[in-house]
DNA sequence: GTCTATACGGCGATAGAC
DNA sequence: GTCTATCGCCGTATAGAC
């Protein structure tokens, strides 16, 4: 069995996932940690450092490999500049395929960077401050891709990529409605390559000049 | 001032959306409608009841002037099939006009929206009812405009779209920090003409042929 | 339709023994 | 590090007078 500290974590990122910050007690958390409520204080300040650990225990390896995956495109082209299919895949295609090698380590913080993304309360101020840095490496990347591009698309562009990810994020269900059972929410090896292709033509066709 | 039913309506649309269903209390929701709180269960059953009675209140008639742009479009072509871009400016145009022109009546009620899509827990469950009878006749134009497309890539598309639309109804303000102020949640005119545009080339990306 | 008063349980958080 | 016990507050919901 894991540390407490640990069972804890597990614990609290997947019941805030699935019912929002507000929606779960501490009590709830620590019967499913399997501890004592007291507990939850021994380890953390209040409920509110119980989330903010949750968010950082995960963010800066996400940070850090797609990171790598960028500058890796990068080196392949020393004389050119990358196309944008390939800035987005590097984007876009470290996240979902932790997702869809190991789901179960993964699927709740993102279900839970999903909820963030759309939250009207704090999500704009959360969002920025986790990941506007990296996704300004990006944005650089784009705006040489992209030569004489109006910065206004560019920004509005990364906007919609962002929606189209972090809905993929949240494994709702929804799509499987939709589509009678013909796609799965959770089968995010179909979106792998759909994602790029689709994102990349919506960058190129908004963003000439 | 507006009838207590409406005026209650209205407080909780906003605080819904703002900080979710589990986030805000009845109590809450009674003083902002300076009301008092029993009243809230003379006219609505529980919190739940509260809760839908608020969705329901638009979304028949969102759906009714979409369905209409849609028909519209249609007749535009009555010997060959709208575009791509037409029929998804049909789709989000009527959404985010409202939401331009009149954006103290709608914005609290499409931030509600952007949460729900984003919410693993019963956002599927929830979007399929409201939308799908909608969205699965705009899907049946978009099959016909681009014939012998592979019905999942659609889907996915759809997602992808869906994903765009309902993080620009949060107005989260982030893009507002990641652009330094060049660009605005708030300034859905800027979004009208982009969106459609964007999306239309990642569709017939992903679904030719 | 609107008010006062109240029931009862769960909430976040803490003190202190071991 | 982990437990028991407890505090005071706020949650949803209801009864009943006017």
């Amino acid at each position: 069995m894991h540390p407490t500290r640990e069972r804890i974590l597990d614990a609290a990122e997947e019941l805030f996932a699935h019912h929002g910050f507000e929606g779960v007690s501490i009590r709830q958390i620590m019967t499913k940690a399997e501890a004592d409520v007291s507990l939850a204080y021994y380890h953390f300040e209040s409920k509110k450092d119980l989330f903010d650990q949750v968010m950082l225990r995960r963010v800066e390896y996400l940070n850090e490999i797609r990171l790598k995956a960028l500058e890796e495109v990068e080196k392949r082209h020393p004389d050119d500049e990358p196309t944008v299919e390939e800035i987005i895949g590097a984007f876009t295609r470290p996240l979902l395929s932790l997702l869809a090698e190991d789901h179960d380590q993964w699927s709740h913080y993102y279900q839970l960077i999903a909820q963030i993304n759309n939250s009207p309360d704090r999500g704009g101020e959360l969002m920025s401050r986790y990941f506007d840095p990296l996704v300004s490496r990006f944005i650089d990347a784009l705006k040489r891709a992209l030569p004489d591009s109006d910065p206004e698309d560019l920004y509005w562009s990364y906007h919609f990529l962002s929606g189209a990810l972090t809905l993929t994020f949240a494994e709702t269900g929804r799509i499987d409605n939709l589509s009678g059972g013909a796609c799965k929410s959770t089968d995010i090896a179909s979106v792998i390559d759909r994602m790029p292709a689709f994102l990349a033509a919506g960058f190129r066709q908004l963003c000439k000049h």
